[in-house]
DNA sequence: GCAGGGATTGTTAGCGCTAACAAGCAATTT
DNA sequence: AAATTGCTTGTTAGCGCTAACAATCCCTGC
């Protein structure tokens, strides 16, 4: 018995003024040495059953916590990774880092963000070095962007990073989506459905999706050997899409577009509902995303899903890999999927 | 001169293999003591112009960076401030965050989150605890839920714990939009287009906003003495916006409808387009939040604006005040703004 | 009955840093 | 000239923890 304490409840040792209880502190109430203390926490070396239910509740008496920092600086390792993040509410973005945090738990780490306002060679920089200052084992840079590419070129060989969608070039590991893929996909759906041809609302160009996407519209138009029309840039916001939908609008022989994303899709349709176009009975739509709202879009869209989940668990297991030494020139394709609704549907 | 290294160049001290260089590396190559190093990485205490720049260029030759833990824990600060964010897109409180982190990282602090897959009094309190454990210096709980709520109940008063937009009752600090306030503008405004009345589509019951924005509705109606219809629940997605559509369409007496929140708006727009039902001229509909998307919808949506940014700076004031020794029960309160368009425009 | 060995516990050192105090040195003051 | 002052630098201790080694205990086997 004598497992409770004797005041009936953990006691509040961390009144006001009184300094956080040590393993010292916790040896002396359970009448052992700090190291068996430590023994009992790590679960390293052996400890008599007796002698760890004594630790414990001395442990739970005092609201005993272990002290990272101490921790740290004995071990070298602080269980904490970094990561990069635009500050956006884009929707890939966001969800990746939900993907990598639940990864990185069950994996026993902390995730620390740093974010970045505009994506750029030095911000991303200092986004880095702000995140290495915090003692961080590795970092994660979500800035599918060209800048964070060229950014990342710069990455010390000695310290792991690893990108999520760009960088192709740089010498980290890096994770996407197959953007070209999803884009010859939904593509393709446009021209079996019969049209001439298919236009593209590209997003900014300093975008490696952006250039991605189009790339795998363009190629898939010449394989097909039809006509490419002119690029329409826009900005992966709603208000871009729906100025892409107005100059569109005014086009003689308009009958299918593919836009890079959700919701420049959904200021399309906006835009080309305004103009009196139906779709899909006059023009067909299709998007990139799969956003959440997609399927409730007037119409419903027609849109490539991207499983976001999967790409951070993926992330954070080639961060684990580089962690343990790995390759720094792995990489890792998540495939896209053609999610058809009524925007593309029948006439 | 003679303050470039001699090899020309920042040298690779941190080779695989070779530890990082520490205080007394520095001192040692800058010809200095550790704690001179201390002083001028710190800024304390005087140091000759001379030896600042020396020790300066120590730093920099060997890639000097401070070790984080062993600052920790001889000062008892680490710097860093945890998150517990709950796992979704949900525009306001992935904005929230983006606004908190910009104001910790303005004065200095680190964030490290912690998400919730699904809040619950548990599930929150892991969160806190896993936060407590990494040592952070105080935590912000954005989960509007009465769950939430209620695991705060228990927060320890001697640990800073502030909580946006939730858990009124808790002691700890709160701050939240007035979500009576929007709900009752939007609803206002629907009552002085000339409406009988105005039906709502609640988000989920144990969601504080959502039960903060029914009682503005209610209050709203009863004060002009018009019938409650009754209340219709969502939970917050598109889907269940749709389905409350459908089965509002066969209403009778429909003539306005307020949406807990612009996802939900934007599956009743759906609904009503499929049931031939034209916004804004049968039906007018207004929705909460102002996510960048609904000035696309079809029709472009009443809502109203939650300014989150201005939510995450007062959040890290509040916190910080806490961590000062402030008062528990500080509340501040955000006011939002309603932003019409034409989904209660002309008919 | 005593050496050998595994299980269990303890002792010591040191991770890298800052706080507190001590010491050196030049310019002043008495 | 000696003492005082203020600036600058150095020395020491210790934060809380784990790694490495040392010591103890109890049981087994001969």
């Amino acid at each position: 018995m004598a497992e409770r304490p004797r005041s009936g409840g953990p006691v509040k040792a961390t009144a006001a003024g009184t300094r956080q209880p040590s393993l010292t502190d916790v040896a002396g109430v359970a009448g052992v040495s700090h190291m068996t203390v430590s023994r009992v926490i790590n679960g390293t070396g052996p400890v008599r059953p007796e002698t760890r239910a004594r630790v414990l509740a001395a442990i739970e008496e005092l609201g005993y916590r272990p002290n990272s920092a101490a921790r740290a600086l004995v071990t070298g390792r602080t269980g904490t990774l970094g990561v990069v993040a635009l500050e956006s509410n884009l929707y890939g973005p966001a969800s990746t880092l939900y993907g990598i945090e639940n990864a990185a738990r069950e994996a026993g780490y902390a995730i620390t963000i740093s974010s970045v306002s505009r994506p750029g060679r030095s911000s991303i920089a200092d986004a880095v070095e702000n995140l290495r200052r915090q003692a961080v084992e590795g970092i994660i840079v979500i800035a599918p962007h060209v800048t964070a590419g060229r950014a990342l070129e710069a990455a010390p060989a000695d310290f792991p990073v690893v990108a999520v969608g760009g960088g192709e070039a740089a010498p980290v590991p890096v994770i996407s989506v197959d953007q070209r893929d999803g884009a010859r996909r939904a593509t393709e759906h446009l021209l079996a459905l019969g049209h001439r041809t298919v236009w593209h609302i590209a997003g900014p160009e300093d975008w490696l999706e952006a250039r991605d996407r189009e790339l795998g519209w363009r190629e898939t138009l010449e394989r097909h050997g039809v006509g490419v029309p002119r690029v329409i840039r826009g900005d992966w916001s709603s208000r871009s899409g729906y100025e892409a939908g107005r100059s569109l609008a005014k086009e003689k022989d308009l009958d299918a577009v593919f836009a890079g994303n959700d919701q420049m899709a959904l200021g399309l349709l906006r835009a080309f509902a305004e103009a009196g176009i139906s779709v899909p009975r006059d023009v067909r739509v299709a998007g990139f995303d799969d956003v959440p709202e997609a399927a409730y879009f007037t119409p419903p869209l027609t849109t490539v899903r991207q499983d976001f989940i999967e790409v951070g668990r993926r992330t954070f297991g080639l961060l684990a890999g580089r962690m343990d030494g790995g390759d720094r020139h792995a990489r890792a394709l998540v495939v896209p999927e053609l999610i058809v609704r009524e925007s593309t549907g029948p006439r």
